[in-house]
DNA sequence: CCCGCGTTGATAGGCGTCTATCAGGAATTG
DNA sequence: CAATTCCTGATAGACGCCTATCAACGCGGG
């Protein structure tokens, strides 16, 4: 049985195809009892507007924006990629796709960017701040009825209409556990190095670390958290300094970017052995340290993913067709030596 | 600059579009200077037809075919499941997907249904077995002109155009891995339980453990393997009886199903702490038995994923298009009590 | 009674491609 | 040189939906 069209539709509820295409698109006013009619003919013929015909249809293209951070972290750089590739793809089906860069440390750069989006768009991609002022923001756009998704770091209390990214909580006892199971009979110090602590999925991450390897690990301590800002030499500084306070040092779990650093730093100290290091994010510089034993865990979120999930919400959203939230869930992969892609 | 139309490539190559279409449609004979004008025109304009109107112009739905092993397998019971999700998503993108069931361990069952597969197939997907017979099947196929694409299992030698699975070679090196590092310090004996060793994906699995582990772990050795034929009641009693000859049995690597068996083995004799198992597929089962603590790591590959990437790659081909090579790769996923999804 | 308003129908034209048919010119054959 | 065959052009009509316009109807207010 073949799909049902406009006409079904309207032969169905005893109107013209263009009352149903009204009441379809809020074209115009159409009677409430009509538009009621047009509605129980929707449901018995289980009508779904056919997407690829609608887009061939509408001749106007997709506008969506994509906000991420600037700089030299490895893995913004593979999203940033990411976004650039999908671009291309995408632009054979009627979806531009914009790609801008800003300091996302910073509140007020990163809301007035996003203020100063234009309505030339029809979703947002952002990399967000957990910030009063960035709750602004996302809402203000909401408001002028641009749809938002927050990516890899969410803003939960905006009104974002997605947050595409992992659950950080869960990565941050996901290392824990792994953490506890490589280290099984041996005593000893656990180190921690995040970015910054104003980054939402840091903190989640460092919460759930600690909440785990505390209640389920009594035989490691824990040191308190450092702050490396997401950057190699910064965090190899202070790798090297963990490393010369505590000899009986023998975990590390590197919350936020600059894996580099702890790399450099174990290896100037030739303790690469005998330190158990988690980190966060497959790059160039992860992988290589995994294969040679430097790093042994790479907790990683698809950047690739997270951005393709991001555009099929926003294009779902701007169809107003539902999302299929299981295929959007972003997945916490763990890599080893030996299951890297 | 918008997309370039069939009537732009016309025009550029100096003839009419029915000539452009023979020629992109192979629907007549052209003469060869005129195809080569045309073919440069594409390439000047960087034309690439669009997949949505083509899609919507051409009448006829593409049909495609699962066939998938029969049985109580949980993995491929998940399988199925994705397969008929899929197939209502796609059933509303002219793409009609059926669904048939054999014995998978059985060359001939398996080789009569696929001759039996009609012409009406526009492609096939099948969980293969890696025997002559099957072989043979495949190339009918192909010959007639029917995209075939194996799935989780492989048969390399055939002319499939595509294969759907993780590299389970790699899948049997991380499972080897992580039974060594989880068993850091610890001497004994690691059994290991297979499905079928007619099964490709097992042979390989069993192949790469193997390697790793004599090679990496010397502290550990390795018991025979076992054959359960994905039965859990089979299963079950081959773990009674390892666990009943070795005391020293520290850990486990299930190859196939049936984890279920090993768990309650496990779990009988009391020794779910002291011995590690690792298995592969996340299902009910398996992830119930991973929160208890009974399995400690699963090594997953998402059914899901798997389905819609066969859909992908065969819609590609119907359409002449080229596959996204990244795209399509399956990802060997390891969970553990904290990332499960 | 006429006018305007709110509502609905009818229909045309387009989006980019596919499929099909007919006609006419060029090249080949006997 | 006539009869084919080969190649190409022109064009119509789908596919399912969007956008836009015009006409028509019923109703109430002035």
């Amino acid at each position: 049985m073949a799909r049902a069209t406009i006409e079904d539709v309207a032969s169905e509820a005893g109107v013209s195809v263009a009352t149903v295409d009204r009441v379809l698109n809020g074209r115009a006013a159409v009677r409430p009892q009509t538009v009621e009619r047009v509605e129980k003919a929707i449901r018995r013929l289980n009508y779904q507007p056919d997407r690829l015909a609608a887009r061939l249809a509408r001749a106007r293209e997709y506008r969506f924006c994509f906000v991420v951070p600037e700089g030299t972290n490895a893995f913004m750089i593979a999203l940033a990629d990411a976004v650039r590739e999908e671009a291309l793809r995408m632009a054979q089906e009627k979806v531009a796709i914009d790609l801008r860069f800003t300091d996302v440390f910073d509140a007020d750069t990163l809301g007035a960017a996003l203020d100063a989006i234009g309505n030339i768009y029809d979703g947002v991609a952002v990399v967000a701040l957990d910030h009063p002022r960035i709750r602004e923001s996302i809402n203000a756009l909401a408001d002028r009825g641009v749809t938002v998704v927050t990516l890899v770091s969410d803003v939960p209390s905006s009104r974002r209409a997605h947050f595409v990214g992992i659950d950080n909580s869960a990565a941050g006892r996901t290392a824990a556990t792994l953490m506890g199971r490589y280290l099984s009979g041996r005593k000893g110090k656990v180190g921690l190095i995040a970015g910054s602590l104003s980054l939402r999925d840091h903190i989640e991450r460092q919460f759930g670390f600690e909440q785990v390897l505390a209640h389920e690990y009594p035989e490691l301590s824990i040191l308190p958290v450092r702050e490396g800002r997401d950057d190699w030499k910064k965090v190899k500084k202070l790798a090297a300094q963990l490393l010369g306070d505590h000899p009986d040092l023998i975990g590390l779990y590197n919350v936020g970017a600059g894996a580099r650093g702890i790399a450099e730093a174990l290896e100037d100290a030739k303790r690469q052995r005998e330190v158990v290091l988690i980190t966060h994010e497959l790059t160039d510089d992860t992988r290589r340290a995994l294969i040679d034993g430097t790093i042994d865990i790479i907790i990683n979120q698809d950047a690739g993913h997270e951005v393709r999930s991001a555009i099929r919400v926003l294009l779902s959203k701007a169809d107003k067709a539902p999302i299929v939230e299981q295929m959007e869930r972003i997945r916490i992969d763990i890599y080893i030596r030996d299951n890297i892609p």
